[in-house]
DNA sequence: ATGTCACCTGGTAGGTGA
C-alpha cells in the first residue's frame, strides 16, 4: 500500500500537476494540503477521471484538505471532534484498514503570536483526539504538513533558525508527546540522505541552493511499523513549472 | 537581498499569509 501527502499550494493552479503525480505514482491514498479551494469548487470530475474518489473540506483562500483513494474511505471525519476551529485543516478517513489523519497544521507564525497560541492550542487537541482515535483504530498514520521541524537535522541552517517558527522547544515537545502517543517518523527509519527536505522557501532562491525544512512528515503507528517498506520525498516536483513549496512525501506499506 | 507566490479586496495596487 502507497501512501502520500502534498501541500499543493492553491489545488487550482496545482491540479495539472496533481493529475499527472498521481498518475506515475499510483498511490493508494494520497492526502492533500492548502487547496484553498471552497467545496463547490473541489475538481471532483478531473480527480475521478484519474481512477480517485475524493473526499474533501475547504475554505476561501487559506487552509483545505483533501483525502483521495482508489477504494472509497469510510468513516470520514473533518477536523479534530472535541477541538472547536474555524479553520478547515484536518481529513480523516478509513481505507483498506488504514486509518489515514491528513493535517495541515497551523503555521504558527512566530513564538509570542496569536496565531502561535492558537497552534499550541490546535496541537493539544490534536494529541487528545488522536490518543482516542489510536485506541479505536490501531492502525494508524497521521501525515501531512506539520509545520514543524522534527530535529536539527531537517533544517538547512540549524544555527539560524534556533528558536524560530518551526523549530521552537514548544512545536517538538508537541510533535515528541505526539510521536509519543505510539507513532514513529516513517522518513527516520531508514539511512537517508543529508539534507532531506520536504519543503523551500520561495524566495532567496532557496530550492536552488538546497536551503529547506523537513516539515512535511509520516508518522506511522506501531501496529503498522513492521510493514513499513520504504519513505521518500519527491524533490522533483520542485522543478515543475510552477511548483508548490513544498514535495510531495511517500510512505509504502507491505 | 524579503531575490516569491497565491489570493483577497477593490481596483488597476496594496495587504495578508505562508
Amino acid at each position: 500500500m502507497k501512501l502520500a501527502t502534498w501541500n499543493v499550494n492553491s489545488l487550482a493552479v496545482r491540479l495539472p500537476q496533481l493529475l499527472d503525480w498521481l498518475n506515475a505514482h499510483q498511490p493508494d491514498a494520497m492526502v492533500l494540503q492548502e487547496t484553498k479551494l471552497t467545496d463547490d469548487k473541489f475538481p471532483a470530475a478531473e480527480i475521478a477521471a484519474a481512477g480517485y474518489k475524493a473526499q474533501w473540506f475547504g475554505q476561501k483562500t487559506y487552509n483545505g484538505v483533501a483525502l483521495l483513494s482508489k477504494a472509497e474511505a469510510s468513516d470520514v471525519v473533518r477536523n479534530i471532534p472535541g477541538f472547536a476551529d474555524d479553520l478547515a485543516r484536518v481529513i480523516t478517513g478509513s481505507v483498506d484498514g488504514v486509518r489515514i489523519v491528513g493535517a495541515y497544521f497551523p503555521n504558527g507564525q512566530a513564538p509570542g503570536t496569536d496565531k502561535f497560541d492558537y497552534k499550541m492550542r490546535w496541537l493539544r487537541g490534536l494529541r487528545e483526539w488522536l490518543a482516542d482515535e489510536l485506541a479505536s483504530h490501531p492502525k494508524l498514520v497521521l501525515l501531512g504538513d506539520f509545520n514543524i521541524a522534527p530535529d536539527d537535522r531537517d533544517v538547512y541552517d540549524p544555527v539560524a533558525w534556533a528558536g524560530q517558527i518551526h523549530c521552537t522547544d514548544e512545536e517538538r515537545d508537541h510533535l515528541k508527546k505526539l510521536i509519543g502517543l505510539g507513532l514513529v517518523d516513517a522518513f527516520r527509519m531508514f539511512d537517508q540522505p543529508p539534507k532531506s527536505w520536504s519543503w523551500w522557501d520561495y524566495r532567496n532562491l532557496a530550492f536552488r541552493r538546497n536551503q529547506g525544512l523537513r516539515i512535511d512528515l509520516i508518522l506511522v503507528s506501531e501496529a503498522l511499523k513492521g510493514s513499513v517498506r520504504a519513505c521518500t520525498i519527491d524533490r522533483a516536483t520542485r522543478k515543475n513549472e510552477r511548483p508548490s513549496d513544498h514535495a510531495p512525501v511517500l510512505v509504502e506499506l507491505a
